[in-house]
DNA sequence: GACCAGGCACATC
DNA sequence: GATGTGCATGGT
């Protein structure tokens, strides 16, 4: 990161941001999914979608107590597409879907959510961006929110609120970004879980792309590079 | 009816 | 490496 600011000041900084929106919206408790494997599916249904309509999608698995790797990997492809449709891009999604659960059941994963959180970070890391729908976003909340691993998750918000923020250039990468996240902030996996889920509904709510940030709560702090 | 939502793969320059 | 495009439902 181009910064004039100390590392000091840029720490102090990420960690005032976290608070104010912690004292605003409260805790979390992400990701909303009972299990490791509904976070993982969760996680790439959630791709440019609106998370209401991957709830529907969800929905329609648990409803027809499909939603477990052995059984939708032996759904059929039109089938598992049908059942995810409210979540959009559904004929690619349950391709998505379907390379995920191959690569979830074969070896040396093997179905097992303990052998996944045995492979150290960055070499499930490296396996996941080799399966076909998961990419550097999919990948990180798979990695921080199903198995715990201390990595932090960017997404578009997270770009536009530090953009807004005058904490990160417009068109920086999303490993740089993430760099500045995981070499400012303390190196925890339950931080960087809520932090992120802090982000997703500052987003939500106020900082789109047209700006609300009369009622935000980063307005009193004297962040923002809009006020 | 326009715009947007917790991306990604692929083509092209 | 940067930029453009297809994928698609459902809410505002």
């Amino acid at each position: 990161m181009p910064g004039k600011k100390s590392p000091d000041k840029i720490r102090a900084d990420l960690l005032q941001i976290y608070q104010a929106l912690l004292d605003h919206f409260g805790h979390r408790h992400w990701w909303p999914g009972e299990t490791p494997f509904e976070v993982m599916i969760g996680a790439i249904l959630t791709q440019s979608t609106n998370w209401k309509n991957v709830e529907r999608a969800i929905a329609n698995l648990k409803n027809r107590d499909l939603l477990s790797p052995g059984k939708m990997a032996e759904l059929d492809l039109a089938a598992l597409a049908s059942l995810v449709r409210p979540s959009g891009y559904f004929n690619q999604k349950a391709l998505k879907l379907k390379a995920f659960l191959k690569f979830f059941l074969a070896p040396p994963i093997s179905g097992s959510i303990k052998k996944m959180k045995r492979i150290p970070s960055p070499l499930m890391r490296q396996r996941l961006l080799s399966v076909k729908g998961i990419g550097p976003e999919t990948a990180d909340s798979i990695l921080l929110y199903a198995l715990d691993q201390p990595v932090f998750v960017i997404d578009a918000y997270t770009r536009r609120i530090f953009t807004r923020l005058g904490l990160a250039p417009e068109k920086i990468s999303y490993q740089d970004l993430r760099n500045f996240f995981e070499q400012n902030l303390p190196r925890r996996a339950a931080l960087y879980n809520d932090y992120h889920a802090q982000l997703v509904e500052l987003g939500k709510n106020y900082c789109r792309k047209k700006p609300l940030c009369a009622a935000c709560p980063l307005a009193s702090s004297e962040l923002c590079a809009r006020l």
